[in-house]
DNA sequence: TCGTGATTGAGACATAGTGTCTCGATAAAG
DNA sequence: CTTTATCGAGACACTATGTCTCAATCACGA
C-alpha cells in the first residue's frame, strides 16, 4: 500500500498511524502475537522502518494502541445507545446485546493480555458501570451488588461471545447474563 | 539456581523442565509476555542456552507448556470435588467456588491469549460441561441452554475473579453466576 | 567397579531483529 | 519561492535466535 500524501499534514500522520495499526492487527491474527516484529510491520505497511520508529517506539506500544483503538470504537457504539433515550433497563439490555455482538464478530483480538493495560478497558468498565447503576436506581435490576462488580461480571461473561458458535448462541448468552442481573435477592 | 542432579535421569529431566516453566512464569509476570527471551529464561533458570533448546524449541512452546501445566493443576483440584461424592447441584457449586478462588489467587497468568491453544482449555471446558449436565439432569439448574454454552458462560464470568478486589467480591461473583444457572425459565 | 551412553555448559557461527543515526529527496505550509 | 516537516534507504552497534561442536560430567548396567 504505497503512501499517497493527504491534503493536510496532520491527516497524513493520522492515515499512516491507522495503516500501522491495521497492519499490526492483521499480522497478529495471522502469525500470533509473539512473532510480530517492527520490521514486519514496516514492510507490510509499505513504510520505512525508521519511519515506523517515529510513530511507535516498539511492538508492544503498537499492540496497545491497536487494542485501545478497538475498544474506543466499541465504546462509541455503546455510547450512542444511551444518547438515544429509553429507560435505563432497556438501555442496559441494548448495551449488553451490542457489546456481545461486537465481541462475537471481532472474534480474534485476544491482545487484552498485554498486561498493565488498564487504560481503555477501565473506561469501558466505567461506562457499563454507569448504565448498570442507573438501571439499578430505577429498580430494573438488582441492587444488592455494587454496579462496578456487576459490570465486571457482565463484560467477562459476554467475552464468551467470542467463542460462540452462532448468533443464536450469543443471544442466549446475553439472556443468561441479563437473567442474573434481574434476579432480586 | 545451580542444577543438582537428581537420583534418576528421568526425574532430573522433569525437574529441569519444571524449573524452566517456573522461570518463564516469573519473567512473564515481571516483564510481560512480549519481552521474554530464550536467553533470559536460560540464564535465569541457571542452565545453558543450548540445553534450553533441547527442552523447548522456542518461547511460545514454553509459554504454552506453562499454561497447560497451570490448567492441568486447576483441573486436578476440580476433579477431586466430583470424586468426593455429594449431589450434582452441590458439586457444581463447589466447582465454581474453587475455580473462582484459584483464578483470584493466581491473579496474573493472562497468557491464555497465545492463540490456537485449544488443548488444555478445551479439557477444562468439557469437565465443567459434564458437571453442569449432571446438575441439569437432576433438576438443580436450568436445562433450556446447552451444558456447553452454560460452561463457557461460567468460565468466562468467573474469569472476572482475577480482577476482584477481595475474597468477598469473589464470593458475590460466584453467587451471581450460580443465580443465573438456577433460574428456571 | 568400570565402560558406555546420555546430558551438560560453554562457546562458535550465520542469520535476523532492534533501536538510533544520518542522508538526500520530496511535498506541504507560509 | 522559501522554509519546514516528513519520507525511505541504509549504516551502525547491539541483542536474540537457532544450530552446531566439544570436552566434561553423571547415571546406568554389565
Amino acid at each position: 500500500m504505497p503512501k499517497l500524501w493527504n491534503e493536510t499534514i496532520e491527516e497524513h500522520r493520522g492515515a499512516v498511524q491507522e495503516a500501522i495499526l491495521d497492519t499490526a492487527a492483521t499480522l497478529v491474527a495471522k502469525h500470533g502475537m509473539l512473532s510480530v516484529t517492527m520490521s514486519q510491520i514496516a514492510q507490510e505497511a509499505g513504510i520505512g522502518r525508521a519511519t515506523l520508529y517515529k510513530y511507535f517506539p516498539n511492538v508492544e506500544s503498537i499492540l496497545r494502541a491497536q487494542h485501545d483503538r478497538q475498544l474506543a470504537g466499541h465504546l462509541e457504539h455503546l455510547a450512542a445507545v444511551t444518547h438515544s433515550g429509553g429507560d435505563a433497563g432497556h438501555q442496559l439490555e441494548a448495551v449488553l446485546h451490542i457489546h456481545a455482538a461486537m465481541t462475537y464478530e471481532h472474534h480474534g483480538s485476544p491482545m487484552a493480555a498485554i498486561m498493565h493495560h488498564e487504560g481503555a478497558r477501565q473506561t469501558q468498565l466505567e461506562f457499563v458501570s454507569g448504565v448498570i447503576r442507573r438501571a439499578a436506581e430505577t429498580g430494573a435490576i438488582r441492587d444488592d451488588v455494587a454496579p462496578g462488580e456487576l459490570a465486571s461480571f457482565c463484560l467477562h461473561a459476554l467475552a464468551a461471545a467470542a467463542e460462540s458458535p452462532s448468533k443464536a448462541a450469543v443471544g442466549r448468552l446475553v439472556q443468561l447474563t441479563l437473567d442474573s442481573l434481574r434476579l432480586r435477592s
